[in-house]
Order: C-alpha cells, then structure tokens, then sequence
DNA sequence: ATTATTTTTGTAACCGGTTACATTTTCGGG
DNA sequence: CCCGAAAATGTAACCGGTTACAAAAATAAT
C-alpha cells in the first residue's frame, strides 16, 4: 500500500495525498479531500514509507552516534552518562538514532561524508574516547560536516564540539587536596596514547604542582597499563611493595581510584587516613566505595543532552559553523580525600 | 556524486556501475571495465547512497532496538547487559543499529508494521521491561514480522522470543536457602503490575514454599512501590520497625536486595548473621556491597546476542515462524546468605 | 567466414515518496 | 452570467539506486 494506491483509492492524484500527509502543507487541501483521504488511509492503516521520504527529500532524519565497538562502551559509568543525555535530548525531537559501532582496525575508513550516506544519517556525535585518532583527527579539522565531538578538545579543533575542562577539574582536585594540608601528592596515571584526557589530567596535574607548590617527582608517579580498576589494583600493589607513599594520590579515573583502595585496604593501610585519594569521574559506585570516593564529576548527560542539541541545529542548517560549548567539572566531597 | 555520473563518467551504462558495486554480482563485469570503473570511484571519492539502496532493495539492513524513552535505561545493569549483548551480535554484521525508543504515553501508536515503516528498519528487537504493555501485548501475538521480545516469555507468547526462566532462578535461591537451614523465608517484592519478571517471581517464590516446606505468610512478605534501592531501604526500614523478622529474605531485584541491606546495616542487624539477603539480576555492584550480594544471574550478554542473530535469520528469511530460546539463570553465592 | 553460444553491457521501468509548475475549480464582484 | 483572483488539484520529473529483459560483443564451433 503505497501514496499511489491511496491516492487512487480516493480519487485524488499523489500530489494531494502528500501535500495532506505533511503537516506543513496540511491546510493546502480543501477539509473535504482531507476527510476522504484521511479515511482511506485510516482503513488501510496506511503509513508512509519513511525510505522513500528520506531519499525524495534527502534527509534522513536521523542522527548518528558513534562510539567504539566493544561491549564495554555500555558499561562504562562515562558513556553510560553521555548516552543517558543523548537519549534525553533526541527524545522530544523528531529525529531517530543510529547507533554507528566503530571498530578500530577499520583505521581507513575515515571520510565522514562516507559515513553520513553508508549509514543514512545526517549529523553524526563522537564519543571518541579509545576510538581510532585517525577518524577523531578527521572530524577535528572538518566544519563542513554535520558532526559533534565531545570530550575530544583541544586549542586546535576546529569542528563544533562539547566538552568539560580536564585542567580545571584537576585543580580544583589539587587545591581541595592542598587546601587540606597534603604537601606530598602523588598520581597514578592512565596510558598517555589513550586519549587526550589522560594527557590532560596529567600535564594539568604537573602544572597545578608547579604552582601550588608540590613536586610531581619520579616515585610518586605511576602508570597503569590501563584505565580499569584491576590495573589500579595491581599498580598500587607494586607501589605499596616499592614503598614511599605520598600522602595523598590522585587517580586519573574512578577505576583505578577503587582499584588502588583496594589495594591499599589489603595492606592495611587506612584511607584517607593514612593515605588520600582521589578520582575522577564520578561514577555511581563512588557513593558505595569504602570510604566513598571523592571525584570529579562532568555533567555528561547535560553533555550529552547538549551534543544533540546542538548537532541538530547544525543539521537543520539553524546555525551553522563551529559550536564549542564549554561544562565545568564539578568536585564532589567525599571521605576518601 | 550519483552512480549516473559514475556511469558517464566511465563510459558505461548505470547497470554496470551498479553490477561493479554489488559483491554478489562484480564479477559480472570484465575486468578491464572493473578497473576503469574503480579509478573514477576513487577519483570521485564515490560511495552509494544506503538510503537509495534501501528504497530500491526494500530492505534497510537496520534493525531496531526498542526500548522505554528514559535516560534509566542505560543506567540499569539489566539493559546494559543486553545492550552489550546486542552491539557484540551485531558488531560482525552488515547490519545497522537504530536505537527506538517509545514513551509510555504512546499507547495507541502500536501497528508493528507502522514501526517498520516508520523508522525504516527491517526487524525489531524489545527491550519491555516497564513499557507500554499494549505494544507488547501485540508483539506477543504477531508472528507475521520479525520481532524478537526479551524476558516477557509466558506460555501465551506466540512471537519469537529469547528469555531466561525466573522460576527456576528462585527456585535456585530457595533450595540454597534452606538448604543452608533458613526456615523462616521472606520476599521482599516488586510492584507486580510493572512486568511479568514481578509476577513470575513471585508465584515461583509461593510455589517454592510450597515444596520445600516454607510458609510464605503475611508478615514476612513486603511490597516495595518501585525496583530501586531506595524503595527497598524504605520498605525495609519500615519492617524493621514492626519487627518480626524473617531469618532470610529474597529480594526481588538487587537494587531493593541493597537497600534492604543498607536499612539492616543501620539497625544493627548483621547480615548474614542475623538475617541473609539473596537478591536478584547480579549487578556488577553486588561484588562490591558490605557483605557481597549472593544473587542470581541471567546471562544478559548471551541472551542480547541470540537475540541479534535471532532477528537477523527471521529478516533474511534464513529462518522462519516463532524462534523460543531459552537460558538458564545461575546461583551466585556471594556472602550475603 | 559464418553461425551458435556465452559474456558483457545497455535500456528503461521500478522502488515510494516530493514538488515545481500547469491546470482546473471555486467564489466574489461587477 | 461573466471575469479575474485565489484556492485546490493534477502532471510529470526527480531523488539514487536495482534489475528484468533486450541487445551487443566476444568467443567457440562448424
């Protein structure tokens, strides 16, 4: 059952029928043809054929999101928080979402307008984090397509893109530890070739040390293999062995915050009492650690919510451009730091 | 950039380009005209329109996710699982991922076909828990559409279905009950009308009692008015208030298990000595709660995934008629009871 | 060289909508 | 009752692919 069919069925030629079926053009038919058609389409339970539409009026109405293909990207506290706010944001609108699974090996299939038409979307969102640098640099330098990033920033991005501040959260993170007494802060840090976050949240924590006045020296800096709290766990074993803690320790996420408790707990080393931490983050579980975790909390759903926002405007040609918005981590006070 | 200019620009007709572009059909084509038709691809950076493709082949090779429209979604351990689940499924396929999300207020809007059409996907997956229970009631019914529903199996379904029996998954938790010497059992509830999983629970913990020598009575039964943790503390509390309590409690989903605990915790009440808590789902938290949570869990992951592959022989035709599948739950002692 | 086969290519209709433009209807005013 | 403007409708091309069928080219057989 197609427009054709039902144009015939009433008497009416297609133009009519589709000209009825768009709310824009609604009151371009007489109300008598309106009734007719609308009870034809009524008895056939026609609908039209959403393909069809997207092709004739080359848009699709959707909008694509893509994240890293791994099961783990579901898991995690970070896009479980982006994804939460996407939903929230494209819930009201008229628009669907496509979820674009990347996997990293595909390294060459980076043009984004390939993309856009291979997956009959017509804006994409980056949730980058772990996702291959080849396709992230590719969108960084574009502004001719309809794409946010989000969380990738920095002073050389040139696409729209939503973001929190890793340096800031990382100096109020200082200023709270310093601001408490600790003279001595260590950092254990996530795999700098992950992602520019991890490179930020350490050249912000150096920099905070230079000026708030403690040294980021060689034995109180350790680097995990990955951003995950067994890696945590296992780095802050081999730390808690080597011996000489500092008094407080900043976690360059949540994971390896709990993952370094832990460790620390089975040593029998109190915290914060004897030793601080600190993540970032701020993932749900924080509340039920022990002792709760204090953390960084960005309002990713906010982001989230924002991107697609955001991106629509771009895609309905509302505004066109480079978008940057810009959030503020927040610093949640708990009792581990 | 259309397979038209291709055409023109290679010296040869549409069918050709379009022959070259179809795997199935490449070598149709001479090698000779392949090459020629290649440098032009590149050079133009060509890539066929998927929406075009779709309108023409009348398959989308899309499939829809369904879910209810709330940013819980993703929060919830329960859809993260089959999420994860579905992304590995359908990770390897030519198949894209649109994610549908339905408010509960759209009741009416319920012709399956309508969804197809609408969204233009080929196949539908549900993820019901807490939605409109007309859509599902139709789904259940319909074998005429490639449709998959999670976890709302009862002997009435017709649809293809992938679910995991929570009869036996309580029934799993009262024999380990008693079988640990608890005689005097309580349930903690959820509201029954959100799902089936609540109804089901229940009756198999009635029944349960029944065979194994339990008496599921009044003052050891709660109802919780939503599955979250702080509507099982508040029940809790209030139990604890009116005293008389049971020597072990099942907890309906592990949110209220941990609220539950929470309130124990508060009171002074020691858990298992005094009183053992089972929950249910296994959230990843349940390792990471004072004490552990013992809970059981559905293999999610496994689940979400036949449900992909489920869908794909059902779109393609690779299979037809209603496909059931059924997965075990499985125990999971913690230290909780 | 001619004919029969097999390969390769081309033409044009089709998928199901939208829309510019032309045409017909409707209706008020003279 | 006729004219002209406004309102309503219709025609046909177009979006960018696929494919049945026809035609042409290449190859094999005689």
């Amino acid at each position: 059952m197609n427009i054709r069919d039902i144009a015939k069925k009433t008497g009416v030629s297609v133009a009519t029928v589709s000209r009825f079926l768009d709310p824009q053009k609604k009151d371009l038919v007489r109300a008598e043809t309106r009734e007719k058609i609308d009870r034809i389409i009524r008895k056939y339970h026609y609908s039209p054929n959403r393909t069809a539409q997207a092709l004739s009026r080359q848009i699709n109405n959707t909008i694509g999101m893509v994240t890293p293909l791994s099961p783990d990207v579901v898991k995690s506290p970070y896009f479980e928080g982006l994804i939460a706010g996407i939903i929230e944001g494209i819930g009201p609108l008229a628009y669907d979402l496509k979820w674009i699974m990347i996997r990293n090996e595909d390294r060459e299939y980076c043009n984004l307008h390939e993309i856009l038409r291979e997956h009959s979307v017509d804006g994409l969102i980056f949730l980058t984090w772990r996702l291959s640098t080849n396709l992230v640099d590719e969108v960084q330098h574009r502004t001719d397509v309809p794409a946010v990033l989000i969380n990738d920033y920095s002073p050389s991005v040139r696409c729209s893109i939503v973001y929190c501040e890793n340096r800031s959260g990382v100096k109020k993170i200082c200023s709270h530890l310093t601001s408490k007494g600790y003279k001595r802060i260590g950092m254990l840090k996530g795999p700098e070739y992950i992602s520019l976050d991890a490179r930020e949240r350490f050249s912000a924590f150096k920099s905070s040390g230079k000026k708030m006045g403690f040294r980021v020296r060689d034995p109180f800096l350790y680097e995990c293999p990955r951003f995950e709290e067994e890696a945590g766990y296992q780095t802050m074993k081999l730390w808690v062995d080597k011996g000489n803690l500092p008094d407080a320790i900043f976690c360059a996420n949540d994971g390896l915050a709990i993952g370094a408790i832990r460790a620390l707990n089975e040593s029998k080393i109190k915290v914060p009492k004897d030793i601080a931490i600190v993540g970032y983050d701020d993932s749900p579980r924080n509340e039920t650690t022990n002792p709760p975790l204090t953390s960084v909390r960005q309002p990713l759903e906010a982001m989230g919510k924002a991107a697609v926002e955001t991106l629509v405007k771009l895609v309905s040609k509302e505004a066109k451009g480079a978008i940057r918005l810009k959030f503020e981590p927040e610093l949640i006070v708990r009792e581990s730091a």
